[in-house]
Order: C-alpha cells, then sequence, then structure tokens
DNA sequence: ATTGCACACGTTATAGCATAACGCAATTGA
DNA sequence: TCAATTGCGTTATGCTATAACGTGTGCAAT
C-alpha cells in the first residue's frame, strides 16, 4: 500500500507524530491538534487508520500508542515484519528488523497452515541511556 | 517466579481462564464471576496481575486479553520469550516458543545494550480451519 | 500478648483508549 | 445527472485500566 497525498487531517497527525520524540497517544495527539481544530477523537483515529495502512505510521499495541515510521522514505511494509525497542524510562523507541526472525516466524505459520496478517514485535525495558 | 497457593479470587480468574477456549477480556471474566461475587473490575484485575507474575496466564498486547498458559505444568517463564498465534475469526490461540527468535532478539538487543524487561511477539490472522 | 507489617480484598470513583451511528460535503466516474 | 465513495464533524457510548480509600487477616519480632 503506497501513500496517496494525505488529507489536511491526515497531514497534521502525521507532523505531530514526526516532531514528537516518542510515542504519542492518540488523546494525547488530539490535545496537541485542539489549536488547528481537532475536537474529537475520531479525528485522530480516523486519521491514524490511514496512515497506519500507507505504512508511515505504526501502532505500538503494548502501549496503545502511536510513532512515525523510522524510515518513511521507503514502503515499511516491504521490510518484513518490523520489530521494537521501546524504553520504559525515556519512552524512546528504537525500529529494526531481523529477516532471520522473520523467516523463523514464516516458518511456523507455514508448519501450521496459519495465515499471519499482521505480526507484532515489541520489547520493553531500558535503553542504554537509562539502564546506566 | 514460581506459584504458591492460590488466594480465592486468583483461582476463580485462573479457573474460568482455563475452561475458556480462547482469551476473555478481564470484564469478560467480571460477568463469568458475578455469581461467585465479583463486583468490580478491580478484582479480576487484581487476580490477574499475580497469575501473570507466576506465569501461569499470559496477556495478550494486541487484543487486550488474558489466556491461560498452555503448559502450566512447567514454569513458563523459563521457556525464554512466548510467542502467540491468534486467529482472528475464531478467537482460537497457539502459545509456542522459538529459541532462535530469542537469540535474534537478545542478540540485538545485547548490541543495543537494550535492557529488555518484557517482549511480546503475537501473529494475528487465520487459523487453518478459518483460512479455509 | 501486643504491636507492626504485608497482603489480599472490597468499594467508589475516575482516567484512558476506542468506536458506533448519524448526517453533510466534495469528488469521481458511469 | 445520478450513484458510489471518501473524508469530515459531532454526539454519544462502550471498553479497558487504575487511583485512592478503607477493612480484615495472618504472621513475625519484640
Amino acid at each position: 500500500m503506497n501513500a496517496p497525498a494525505l488529507t489536511k487531517n491526515q497531514a497534521l497527525v502525521f507532523e505531530v507524530l514526526e516532531k514528537a520524540d516518542g510515542p504519542l497517544s492518540a488523546y494525547t495527539i488530539l490535545d496537541k491538534l485542539r489549536d488547528h481544530g481537532f475536537r474529537a477523537p475520531l479525528q485522530v483515529y480516523r486519521a491514524l487508520e490511514k496512515l497506519l495502512e500507507y505504512g508511515v505510521v505504526h501502532r505500538l499495541e503494548s502501549i496503545n500508542a502511536f510513532v512515525a515510521c523510522a524510515h518513511p522514505d521507503q514502503n515499511c511494509h516491504s521490510h518484513g515484519i518490523v520489530a521494537f525497542a521501546i524504553c520504559e524510562s525515556c519512552g524512546h523507541v528504537m525500529e529494526f528488523h531481523d529477516h532471520e526472525v522473520d523467516h523463523r516466524l514464516m516458518d511456523w505459520t507455514r508448519r501450521k497452515k496459519f495465515k499471519a496478517e499482521k505480526t507484532t514485535i515489541e520489547i520493553r525495558g531500558l535503553c542504554e541511556a537509562c539502564a546506566a
């Protein structure tokens, strides 16, 4: 799914996520956009839905938050499974890919004839700076 | 963390999860236990907190639900990372472990000096029966 | 024995996350 | 032109999770 031009709301939400230095909840995004006319959660969720579809934003399931993709230039959906390391102290998120992990998980699903749609890998802990 | 004897509430919640053939939300558990005197979400969440700690229950982050561990006989915490495949049609959950995946993720965290506390791997899709 | 502590529990209230359902406006394409 | 699609705004609601308070019980140290 490649990204067509963003609508106004989508662009506003994406901009907020890009400028943030960490994941944001939908309601935090809403608060940051009240000055731009946002009034209700649905305005945010609807924009997020599209941005997720386009692959330019990721949802962090374990903390109910959203981040801009770390390399939005390329199509993130083509990199295989995306994994995240989330620092529980400073909130910083690192995004990475590991083809061997993808391979092992795909192996398992093939053996079990499980049709995978969406895979979540999230490591929560402390980043180097915070663990010190 | 090995499991001491469960308290009454913990035992009730665990029993409900064991009997269920899929993951349950905290509020679904609450409803199933109203006849046993449960009145408030906290009674469920407090029990779940302990059961998670003992490793006899898992939380599925991507669907905000809980399942009994697939092999509660052993200490699940000693198996490395637990991965789940969740069927979005029938709700069935398969639990598995893959040491090579663990290894790759630990490799990454070691390189990045990231101190992992809890890792989530969840594959959502369709099980063999539902994909047919 | 009494005191102090830890822990489970119960209750009320509230916070935080997400979607249903309605209607309107603009766009597109048959 | 008409129908279908898509985005948008609004109100209301539902689901998920925790804060804050108080009670009771068991147990260990003095």
